[in-house]
DNA sequence: GCAAATGATCGACGACATCGACCGCGCAAT
DNA sequence: ATTGCGCGGTCGATGTCGTCGATCATTTGC
C-alpha cells in the first residue's frame, strides 16, 4: 500500500517540501512523471495532508512559548472550547482524556502576554502553566509502518 | 523589519508551501522576482526556518496519539533525555519548568504499543499519560507582531 | 502462455524561475 | 531646494522544469 519509494518521498519532503518535481525524482531513482503520479497518489490517500512552513516564533515576536493544561469548570466547557479557539495565541490544542480536558500550546510576546491569555482562560477553567524552557525534538515524522 | 506583505508570504505559504513563485506574486500582487527577492530574505533571516509537510498520522498507521508528561527519577535525567531522543514514537518533546521535566507527543499503532512505549519511558522517570481524543485546534502561525 | 492492468520511461511543448538591465521613489547631505 | 545614492520594484530574455501523450516492461489472473 505504501512501499518504500513513497516512505523516501514522505521524508525528503518533510525535510523540505519546496523540493522540485526533479530534485525529488533524482533522489528517488525516479522520472519525474513517475514521481508527479507517485506525489499525486499521496495527496488524493489524504496521506500528504498539505505543505507549511517551519517559522521561527521567536522572529515572529513571540518569545515565550508555553504549554497549558486546561479543565473547564462544571459547564463551562462549550464556552471554553470557543475561548479556545478564538484565542490566536494558541497555536495547538487537544482534547485528551485524564484529569484536564484540554492541552494547548501557546506562544506570546512576554510574561505579562502569557499572564493576560491564561488570566481569560483561568476564568471558566482550572490551568495549569508550563513554560517552555527548550525543545529536545522539534517535530518529526513519526516511524512510517505501513 | 517585517511588513504586510511579508506576512502575506508567510501565511500563504503556512497555507501551502509549495505554491509556486508566479501564484504567490499574483496573490501579493507583485512580479515574481521581487516575491523570490522576498523570499530569500525570509529564509536568510531565519523567519523561515523549512518547509515541511502535514502527514496524516492514521494513514501511516499510527491510530493513537499521546501527550505524555515525564519528571525523571533523580539522577536519571540524563538517561532519560537519552531514552526520549532514541524514541521514534516521540515526535516532539519540550523541556518545561514546573513538576514535570519533559512533555512528549506520541504516535502509536495501538493500546498495546502506547504501553511499551511508556512501561520503558517509566523504568526511570514518573509518567502521565494523556491520551489525545481529537484535536481543537491544528497547529497554525502565530499571530505576526512584527 | 496470453491478455490486461499497472507503473514506469521518453520526448515535445508550454509554463515557470532566474538573471541582468533599467526605473522610480525616498532619504541624506550639501 | 537639489543632487546623489541606495533600496526595492518591473520588464524581457534565456534556460530549466513540469506535464501530457505515446509507448514499453512487468506482474497478475484466467
Amino acid at each position: 500500500m505504501i512501499d518504500d519509494i513513497d516512505r523516501a518521498i514522505l521524508e525528503l519532503l518533510a525535510g523540505n517540501s519546496r523540493l522540485s518535481l526533479k530534485d525529488l525524482a533524482a533522489r528517488i531513482q525516479l522520472s519525474s512523471p513517475s514521481t508527479s503520479e507517485r506525489l499525486k497518489r499521496l495527496e488524493e490517500r489524504g496521506i500528504i495532508r498539505g505543505y507549511t512552513i517551519d517559522a521561527d516564533p521567536r522572529l515572529l515576536g513571540h518569545q515565550l512559548q508555553a504549554i497549558v493544561r486546561i479543565r473547564p469548570l462544571p459547564g463551562r466547557l462549550p464556552s471554553v472550547q470557543k475561548l479556545i479557539e478564538a484565542t490566536a495565541e494558541i497555536v495547538e490544542c487537544d482534547k485528551v482524556t485524564g484529569e484536564d480536558c484540554f492541552v494547548a500550546r501557546l506562544f506570546v510576546r512576554s510574561m505579562e502576554h502569557l499572564d493576560e491569555v491564561v488570566d481569560r482562560i483561568a476564568e471558566e477553567a482550572t490551568t495549569n502553566t508550563a513554560i517552555v524552557k527548550g525543545q529536545l525534538i522539534k517535530r518529526r515524522l513519526p516511524p512510517i509502518t505501513y
